[in-house]
DNA sequence: AGCTTAACCAAACAATCGCTTGCCTAACGC
DNA sequence: GCGTTAGGCAAGCGATTGTTTGGTTAAGCT
């Protein structure tokens, strides 16, 4: 009596949606849903049951899939990293083989990827460690693998900066994109232009 | 068992602490206790038990000074803009009246107000407004005009640039120092003075 | 046809949350 | 001294949270 229609089937309505076979992995849907809240309200704002409803699921039966939040979460920040990289390789396919080139088509990556519906990798800039004290250790040792490779790009310059500080300025203003970026706006690859070129020329008019 | 060794005092522990006199008003220091704990935890982890227990109180005390969490939130938050303000304003004084430096002065009060241990700009940055969706539009209106002051910054430089980009980028950058400064680093006017020689003069170095 | 089991639901659990209520106490103005 | 009241405590309220438990259904192999 699931779809009962006398009595009330109280939280989600289930007339629509395709046919459930065995194996259509419903905890992909899951993930897609959990990405768009917890990049849009963050982790806390966030329920197990938010998440659910948005798929016409119970709140229970995401237990089937995932053992809890954290272990959720933990499963869209990994793929969001997954495909940050996959946008910045993108990027970089018919790139030449230059420093300031190749610092470019990355910066273009990531923002494709930041800026990107799917919204799992605005998980990662929306989620901080601090926001899950359990999940710290693990999401600080992602956010670290992955920044860390942007030191090639960053040290390839060979510029006179610190690069240590050149990369966190770079990487905390393409993020930024995800606050103030809207629909029609310039794109990731005009945005990248845009910082790179505030790198390369002097603005001095004097 | 906090302290009781026969009655059970639950929560705190009252041994200590100065002499209340009548208006030794304590709803400064339930402030100060909730901007550290806003600021390093967000919004939604932070609870009126971790503020108040923070200085030796009860929960239901907190009512008395703010007739919510919010409200709370909202008083913090006015202070965090006015010590920005304030921070850049000494920054200023002593500056030559010409657009590279004033700009400079000015990066240089945002990241001291950012760096500050009261934590109250902190806020600012660690609490956005989709965290408290029933306090959206006061938070924004108070980042907006916050912002906006800016433009007086950037537009002055006359640069060739689109100056909304650059304000964006200039703002998350220097706010991007709470998460990767540690104690004993380059001062708020060092930070300050690289980002905007990063600006003024070219990085190529072909 | 029969059995297994992936996948879900219904219902409740304990914990925690923001907040309210009623009471107490001591500092202050008169 | 005396009444007022600022300031806080004790206790609990209702709502919501993450999670558990036991049952139900149908897809798929044999």
């Amino acid at each position: 009596m699931t779809a009962g229609n006398g009595a009330a089937s109280p939280e989600v309505d289930d007339t629509a949606g395709p046919a459930r076979t065995r194996s259509n992995n419903r905890a992909i849907a899951l993930l897609d849903a959990a990405a768009v809240l917890f990049a849009s309200q963050g982790y806390h704002r966030t329920t197990i049951r938010d998440v659910t409803s948005a798929i016409g699921m119970r709140s229970g039966s995401s237990y089937y899939h995932f053992a809890s939040k954290a272990e959720m979460l933990l499963a869209v920040y990994d793929e969001g990293i997954r495909r940050v990289q996959q946008s910045i390789e993108a990027a970089l396919l018919d790139t030449p083989d230059e420093p300031w080139p190749r610092l470019e088509a990355a910066l273009t990556g990531h923002i494709a990827a930041v800026l990107d519906p799917s919204a799992y990798a605005r998980t990662i800039v929306a989620v901080l460690p601090s926001d899950v004290p359990e999940l710290s250790d693990e999401i600080t040792a992602r956010r670290d693998a992955y920044e860390h490779q942007w030191r090639r790009f960053i040290g390839a310059l060979d510029a006179p900066v610190d690069p240590a500080l050149l990369r966190v300025f770079l990487l905390s203003a393409a993020n930024s994109t995800q606050t103030w970026y809207r629909e029609g706006g310039a794109s990731p690859a005009a945005i990248a232009h845009f910082m790179v070129d505030l790198l390369r020329r002097p603005l001095e008019t004097t």
